[in-house]
DNA sequence: GTCTATATGGCGATAGAC
DNA sequence: GTCTATCGCCATATAGAC
């Protein structure tokens, strides 16, 4: 009983629960699609499958089978499984950005709540974390894009929470609550992916009392 | 420029900065070692190699030539990658137990600081800690052994957590405070894999004394 | 722009010699 | 108990037809 089958359990599109089978729509004719609308359909699929099945395992097939095209069909969009692998990097990198910058130039207290939108709150936003948290594993694993990501991504989130604080908390605790913050939506992130109903919202706020009596105490 | 290389990057034992080439023993002769010793070599090894690359990217070579054996000789020991990945995992949960059953029977507040154990602390504890986090990024990446795996030890650890905490804590808040400090303990283990130089024990133990007031306020 | 071959190569597992 | 083949499968990537 193999782990999922034969050789590298590409498990490429393996949904039985799936009878629409996602849409491999008929692209054939009309075309009227440019190439910029393709290539970003393409990215979005990729997204999906990269943050289902992590970069080791995703394989074109699955990813040009989901957009509706063949394997080569994809490969004459992206050169290379990595061209298109870093293409779904920088997509995510402007999703993170159109997350935070909701509200940027706020700073204080208060407004460090607001991180709470990078918590899982719907649905929709299952595909961009577990990307996140898929790619962060492969980072340790040694992948080197992945973790050049991670990295950036880290510092950026740190960045954001220390902008919001550095103002309210003493400076020799600063990186101190700048780390627990981050660990701890990082944690309250994977929580939420592994047992979605464990009260992660919850959990979040308790720690932002906990921080407001803190500091406002002193 | 592939990301590892043409196929799927196993980059089995491409270690350039590593000269005596980890420890590719004569075995050949002299095979006092009994099997129990010897399978217990393996597991070793191989718990290093998951824990390095993942268990996609593992390789039944890599693991073999860590011991000084070829591919088959391993196969003999284990007949399969699946069955050699649940003995790691199976030596992991031994691991897990024998750091967290150290106290067992404590109970209470002050108790709960010494989940610090779990943190990064020194170079002994990197690889189980890489072990776990590489494995909860395939476990969301849905590899079966792992998410299991990953599963069970999640719920051990709010266990563990919730029993050191469920007299010293208002009945309808356990279950947040034990998501809040398994999720910060989880983060903060990442952080450390990732940038060691962050002072994830500070932030520790800033929600230790945070909890402490908190608590004792009441 | 997308397809059908095809080349190339890696990996897991088995058979059989030593 | 370990080795040397070898089989079978699957993935990336390219070449060339439509």
């Amino acid at each position: 009983m193999p782990l999922r089958r034969g050789y590298h359990q590409p498990v490429i599109e393996q949904t039985p629960p799936q009878p629409p089978a996602r849409r491999p729509r008929r692209r054939s004719q009309r075309q009227i699609e440019e190439s910029a609308t393709i290539k970003a359909e393409i990215v979005t699929a990729a997204s999906e499958v990269f943050a289902e099945n992590g970069y080791a395992l995703t394989t074109l097939d699955a990813v040009a089978k989901r957009v509706g095209l063949g394997r080569t069909g994809l490969l004459h969009h992206f050169p290379s499984k990595e061209a298109l692998f870093l293409a779904v990097l920088d997509r995510e990198r402007e999703w993170a950005q159109e997350r935070a910058g909701g509200e940027t130039g706020t700073t204080g207290l208060d407004t460090i709540r607001e991180l709470g939108v990078f918590l899982g709150r719907d649905a929709a936003a299952r595909t961009p974390l577990q990307l996140v948290h898929v790619l962060e594993g492969e980072a340790i694993a040694g992948n080197e894009a992945a973790a050049r990501y991670v990295a950036e991504r880290l510092v950026k989130v740190r960045d954001e929470i220390r902008r919001r604080l550095e103002h309210e908390t003493p400076a020799e605790d600063l990186e101190t609550v700048v780390t627990l913050v981050a660990a701890t939506i990082n944690g309250l992130q994977k929580i939420w992916l592994l047992e979605p109903d464990a009260p992660t919202i919850p959990a979040f706020e308790l720690l932002m009392d906990l921080l407001d009596n803190q500091l406002t105490t002193d």
